[in-house]
DNA sequence: ATGAAGAAGTGGTTGGTACCAGTGAACCAG
DNA sequence: CTGGTTCACTGGTACCAACCACTTCTTCAT
């Protein structure tokens, strides 16, 4: 290991973050603590802060006696209640979040769109369909909509380089004001589970979010599909008093 | 500190966990690591140890050169999440919610048990296992575990009347203070479905709920299984300001 | 006075050692 | 074959020592 920059625990947490990501799979055994000491000539302390901090961020879990193994939960409980970013969340917890465009269409707003963003039928909207990774892997297959109108001449070229929010602020001053999320458990579909690589029929989180900016005019309604095994959606209340 | 039961940086979470919440305020300086290894008897590996728990949680913030300090665990003031109470949904729909125990029953706190609610391996708990219903529909199970140690002599007669809320509130006194949920999608496995009448293999809606008093104890951890095509979770966010 | 140098405090990193506590396989006595 | 013991492995806890990096205050020479 490098004597320079990084402390060695952290350059050990990037190194063995690549080693389970890239060749290993869920519940494979990482080589003992011992083991690693030796192959890495670290001490046992360093060892165990870097194993820390991957169980921390759901790469690892560790079983007394029998050993440490890959996670398959890559998703950590981050809090989605503040700030919803896909990029800064992921970033948040040490990975590589990418974004791929599959394609930006415009067509005439149906009846279930118009109705959600509050338009006439056939108002022309923005049709951007993008799946979402997290080092390499495709966590989430997003739908969003975006009225023509509000965004005039949007391109791929603009979305490649930075997040939506980023383009709606810096190149239309759109600022988002309010945001409301609804979730509910649903079945991946044959498509979108080939996207995520997942069998179909497997457990996903839909997501239906609708964005409004200080006017009250919704410029973003997005339907998002997450695979169920890799997001958690934590709520905080205080002062509750419930049934 | 004692040399009993739970290891010693436990043991020093709690001690300073109940410092900092009952004697100390936001942003007052804890002693140094050295001090504290001299005040508790332990080496300065243990104190951090203890330390990093507490920093991980929330409790306090650590500087460099400068010391480590209570935190503002106000955290998230724009919390305005709706919260969940599944009477009172169902009775804006208009349906009728009812609730049917299936059974009560007192049984010592496993590994993963004593873990989520922060007691002793071992320690006496009661399991109470419920079936929510709308209009005699059962929508969701329940598993929901509280200790004995802060409702002595629990019956089903106390629960058959009143919600479990108000059984707490107005027979034992407990306030509840703050609820962490966290949801994430499944597939309803065979017993439940039967439970819940749907075909196994169907789309759920995991929740886990925790439930702290004042005085931050657990005083209840739930899991609950609730049908996919029957549920929806909704969160609004304001003044979102992202990337 | 003023600014640089240093001392003394803080948390952060890294090394070492020892022992405890689960796990599972090998082994042996019944 | 069965059941218990032992042993070699695993991670978990706990101790110690040393040094680094950052902050603050003191001290001293200009």
């Amino acid at each position: 290991m490098s004597t320079y920059e990084q402390p060695l625990h952290e350059q050990l947490v990037e190194l063995l973050r690549h080693k389970i990501t890239q060749e290993m799979h869920p519940h494979d055994r990482l080589p003992s603590e011992r083991m690693l000491t030796q192959t890495y000539q670290v001490s046992r302390n360093t060892v165990r802060m870097a194993l820390s901090e991957l169980e921390m961020m759901g790469y690892i879990y560790r079983q007394h006696g029998k050993g440490t193994f890959v996670a398959n939960r890559v998703a950590n409980p981050t809090n989605l209640t503040t700030t919803y970013s896909f990029s800064d969340q992921m970033r948040a917890e040490g990975r590589h979040p990418e974004t791929r465009i599959l394609y930006l269409q415009q067509l005439e707003a149906p009846k279930f769109l118009a109705a959600h963003m509050n338009l006439p039928l056939g108002a022309p909207i923005f049709k951007l369909k993008r799946i979402r990774c997290a080092d390499g892997v495709p966590l989430m297959v997003e739908r969003t909509f975006l009225p023509v109108r509000i965004f005039p001449g949007l391109t791929v070229a603009q979305l490649t380089d930075h997040s939506l929010y980023h383009v709606m602020a810096e190149d239309y001053g759109v600022k988002v004001a309010e945001a409301n999320e609804a979730f509910y458990a649903g079945i991946i579909n044959g498509k979108d589970a080939q996207r995520l690589t997942v069998p179909a029929g497997s457990p996903c989180l839909n997501v239906q979010r609708s964005t409004t900016d200080p006017q009250e005019r919704i410029v973003e309604y997005t339907l998002s599909v997450c695979r169920g095994d890799q997001f958690v959606y934590q709520v905080r209340h205080v002062n509750v008093a419930q049934s």
